[in-house]
RNA sequence: GCCCAGAUGGUGAAAUUGGUAGACACGCUAGACUUAGGAUCUAGUGCUUCGGCGUGGAGGUUCAAGUCCUCUUCUGGGCACCA
């Protein structure tokens, strides 16, 4: 028999489907592990072979687990909603609906021919109605609830209002954007609007006139993390800042929570470091500055309380509501040009241009301890949107209030010694403070303490811990999404009830976005309740439909739950999750906000959804590129192209190989190349190469679709685990995959002598089961480790030793056909029903190696003098410290060595090295 | 500007975590078999002036450093007027 890889692996990948051999079910009887992959965005370009690399890798764990005795739940589905879906069904013009049942067709194809162990049985498809009916539930939920700060956790709204009806505000402490206090009369009297309003400031999901990020482009308001440099992160149109009424999350009442449980994932340092940097927790205070010849007072926030009789002047931020009360008639005209100046950039322009600017109101504040006026500036150096919009200003240490100080000839008055200060701004986190009356002499690290007790005990501010974390903007204008199970009652929004659920996405004879902002629900015939009643036009984002889908794979069909109890229990969380970096700062926060609500409310087991997070790298493309002779058809390979003057020209990498371009092929790639001439070195035309994105603009796309038929996916799956380090980036290369594949076929003889089924029952040697024994140990560790790279080395090594040896021990060989088996399984159960086995190697024992079989009878005993090695010894394994000693001393070259010289020390570390050293 | 990760042959990379650097694989060279080879097998392959030298560079600790410490250069990623 020859090693067929295409019949091989299609009988297995039927066998498998037909014997639902991946099926699995809450067995109380097996441990559980749960392995899952970040599902797939479906995209018209198909996968590329960077797709597969995390779920070649799961794959690998799962089976693995799976060889260990776990009950391993390893599921796949679609994350189909959302703006890159509705922008590809535009530009194709197709309904997004069937533009993403076609990509999930061919998603699915690719999908099955690397031969996964998924359990399609849980499938889980982000915009069909029995999946979205969960999210728009959870959204109810958080409609429903409040964030109460006190217990620490999400609570039902009605607590709220009954102490509202009850107390008032003043006992409540609440993640609330609402300021100040109301009694129990107050709300009493309120009329429901006005008490909707209320609560609307204290729900988990809630309405809120708000700054948001609106993409004119795309027709929609974006996320923090959808935004990069000022531009979106789809299609890359600018974003600007624009006051509108949105749904949003109150992530920030998590803040505290999602930083503190950071600490016991097992996720890599740089994630989390990431995830930190993006909650931006910063400690300091609160202090109010009165406004002078006002009952106002100016709030701000400080990192450096310590500084505060440095301060010369105070800053808001251009948005800031307090600037029409402070400004003065004599300075409204200038404040007012700047405003307006301020306003018409946007915020990406207002990022770049780092020059100075900023206008005095005329206003003052009173310092808090002095009682000194302090000049009230703009600038837009201050942010509206962090803290209160509003700065205390020290330019001797802080190097922005330096150079507005500077700028605008501000005084400056040092207050921690060390520094310069009229030359430049002195930072530093320490050192003594000067001409600050209460706190001088002190270190900053016990100023810092001090003042705050100080302004705490005078009522004039408090600590207080900022978060640069932003509650999330969660609805926009667009058609593919979630719709809001949200009506609205004479202006007022009220939730669907939840057994309206799920509100299904209506048919719209448009689905486009308009630049103004009006959403294509809009157009939906009928798109109201039962009475009438107006429904939420907005939908939801596509992080919705991704933030609990981990949680739907445990209990796919269930219609009464998203999960249920005795599902979640079992399964609690994800033992392995793979994905990639790119979802650090988004998906990766929502889904422990949204993991964290369910939890508060009891639906879920597990405060944290994913247990262990491993980031895989990115796979470039390789791209190659073609010289052309300018002015000709003339292509010059890459060795002579300097003694012409050429254009570079990038080349499909499909018909290079190695870098050696196939010229007959690359004349009918394209007609203008069609009477392309060559001029060759040694007979062959060789390419450049250059590492880029892969793209197909830069025609370096390779589709795993054509490895595969050409290597088969056993090989293909090897060889994306041997390119290197899972965790790490690097250029996909195909000039590496005959050696993988050259090691399967040496595999299939070990087994096949002269294509003959040739194993036989004989004992097997010493050599034999070291080898095999050695190799075990290797890949067991090194699966676990997810050093697959190595695992793969190990087993060539193995290979290759028992090929010497001739072996063909069943015993031995089926240990290995098992141990192959997660990373090429077609062959290896191929393998393994020629070894005569009727069920799956699938429900075989994952082999375990015996020490006993490792142990050499002697090993060399590396012997220098001062560093440098002088010879080697052999000596039994077992040896000790003082018999290896003895041995050494004893050897007659150690004799010659020391001659006449002293020994001054000996090292012995047993198996290692012995080290003599001579003075 | 701040934070994180990394740098090892012609190439992808190993290195039991401080112990003979370059395993394994690609590529290359030579040979064998062959009508043929993009098949298979065998041998060689870090550099070298054959003394040695070698893990981006410069110092240091150590009997011993790719691995630990200090400084530095470059590359990739994240955050970025966050008070």
């Amino acid at each position: 028999m020859k090693y067929e890889f295409h019949q091989i692996e299609e009988k297995w990948q039927k066998v498998w489907k037909e014997n639902q051999t991946y099926k699995v079910t809450e067995d109380k009887s097996k441990p559980k592990f749960y392995v899952l992959d970040m599902f797939p965005y479906p995209s018209g370009a198909g996968l590329h072979v960077g797709h597969p690399l995390g779920y070649i890798a799961s794959d690998i764990f799962a089976r693995y687990k799976r060889l260990k005795g776990f009950n391993v739940l390893h599921p796949m589905g679609y994350d189909a909603f959302g703006l890159p879906a509705e922008q590809y069904a535009i530009q194709t013009g197709q309904h997004p609906a069937d533009s993403t049942k076609k990509n999930i067709k061919r998603y699915r194809e690719q999908l099955d021919k690397i031969g996964f162990c998924f359990d399609w049985d849980r499938e889980v498809i982000t915009c069909e109605p029995e999946y979205y009916h969960w999210t728009q539930w959870a959204f109810l939920k958080m409609f429903n609830c409040w964030y109460d700060n006190k217990t620490n956790k999400a609570t039902p709204i009605e607590s709220l209002i009954a102490e509202f009806e009850a107390n008032g505000n003043q006992n409540i402490d609440a993640a609330t954007d609402l300021e100040g206090t109301f009694t129990s009369d107050e709300w009493k009297s309120w009329d429901e609007a006005k008490q909707e309003e209320t609560l609307q400031k204290f729900r988990i999901a809630f309405l809120s006139d708000t700054m948001v990020n609106w993409c004119p482009a795309l027709g929609t308001v974006l996320a923090n993390d959808e935004v990069k440099d000022g531009v979106s992160e789809r299609g890359g149109h600018p974003v600007e800042q624009k006051k509108m009424k949105q749904w949003c999350l109150r992530v920030t009442a998590y803040a505290q929570r999602l930083l503190d449980s950071l600490d016991e994932l097992g996720w890599t340092d740089s994630l989390k470091e990431m995830q930190k940097n993006w909650i931006g927790r910063s400690e300091g205070a609160t202090v109010y500055f009165p406004i002078k010849d006002s009952n106002e007072r100016m709030e701000i926030f400080t990192t450096r309380p310590d500084t505060i009789y440095g301060v010369t002047f105070m800053v808001l931020a251009p948005e800031s509501e307090l600037i029409e009360q402070v400004t003065t008639s004599d300075q409204k005209a200038a404040v007012d040009a700047y405003l307006d100046k301020a306003k018409r950039k946007t915020e990406r322009e207002r990022m770049q241009d780092k020059t100075i600017s900023g206008v005095f109101t005329g206003g003052y504040c009173k310092h808090p301890f002095t009682n000194e006026d302090i000049p009230i500036w703009i600038g837009d150096y201050v942010l509206g949107s962090y803290g209160t919009g509003a700065i205390m200003a020290v330019p001797a240490h802080d190097e922005r209030d330096w150079a507005f100080a500077k700028h605008f000839n501000i005084p400056i008055v040092e207050v921690v010694a060390g520094g310069d200060v009229q030359e430049a701004s002195h930072d530093a986190k320490s050192g003594k403070l000067v001409n600050s009356d209460l706190i001088n002499g002190l270190d900053v690290k016990d100023a810092i303490p001090k003042i705050i007790a100080e302004i705490d005990s005078r009522g004039l501010g408090s600590r207080k811990v900022n978060f640069r974390l932003r509650d999330a903007i969660f609805a926009r204008q667009r058609y593919w999404g979630e719709p809001f199970p949200i009506y609205f009652k004479d202006g007022i929004p009220k939730p669907l009830d939840e057994s309206d659920l799920p509100l299904r996405l209506p048919e719209v004879d448009a689905f486009k976005p308009t630049e103004t902002g009006e959403p294509p629900l809009g157009r939906a015939k009928n798109w109201t309740t039962k009475d009438g009643y107006p429904i939420e036009l907005s939908t939801m984002p596509g992080f919705a439909g991704s933030s609990a889908y981990y949680l739907r794979y445990m209990d796919p069909h269930n219609d009464k739950g998203l999960v249920s109890k005795e599902a979640n229990e079992y399964w609690q969380d994800v033992d392995l999750y793979i994905g990639g970096t790119e979802h650090a700062t988004g998906h990766l926060i929502y889904s422990r906000f949204w993991n964290k609500f369910l939890y508060d409310l009891g639906y879920v087991c597990k405060d944290e959804p994913f247990k262990k997070l491993v980031n895989q790298g990115m796979i470039q493309g390789r791209s190659n590129l073609v010289y052309r002779v300018k002015g000709t058809n003339q292509f010059v390979s890459l060795g002579l192209k300097d003694k012409y003057e050429t254009s570079t020209l990038h080349v499909d990498v499909n018909i290079v190989e190695n870098d050696i371009l196939d010229t007959e092929a690359f004349k009918k790639w394209r007609p203008d190349f069609k009477d392309a001439e060559f001029i060759l070195e040694d007979g062959k035309y060789v390419c450049g190469y250059a590492n880029e994105k892969m793209s197909k603009s830069l025609f370096n796309v390779v589709n795993p679709d054509d490895v595969i038929a050409k290597y088969g996916t056993d090989t293909f799956r090897l060889y994306e685990m041997f390119l290197g380090p899972i965790q790490q980036s690097k250029p996909w290369n195909t000039s590496g995959i005959e050696g993988i594949y050259r090691f399967l076929l040496k595999v299939w003889r070990l087994y096949n002598r002269d294509d003959q089924f040739n194993v036989v029952d004989e004992t097997a040697t010493a050599d034999e089961l070291k080898s095999l024994h050695k190799c075990i140990k290797k890949v067991d560790g090194d699966i676990q480790n997810f050093d697959f790279n190595t695992a793969i080395s190990a087993m060539m090594i193995c290979v290759n030793e028992l090929s010497d040896l001739k072996c063909n021990k069943r015993e031995i060989l089926e240990k290995f056909v098992v141990m192959l088996c997660p990373f090429a399984p077609h062959i290896a159960e191929e393998l393994w029903s020629l070894l005569g086995h009727t069920t799956t190697v699938t429900l075989a024992d994952f082999p375990t190696h015996d020490e006993k079989y490792l142990v050499e009878s002697n090993w060399n005993c590396p012997v220098s003098v001062n560093g440098k090695l002088k010879f080697v010894l052999d000596l039994p394994v077992d040896y000790g410290k003082a018999e290896i000693e003895k041995a050494v001393m004893e050897d007659e070259r150690t004799k010659a060595l020391l001659n006449g010289k002293n020994l001054a020390k000996l090292i012995v570390v047993p198996k290692k090295i012995v080290n003599l050293v001579i003075k």
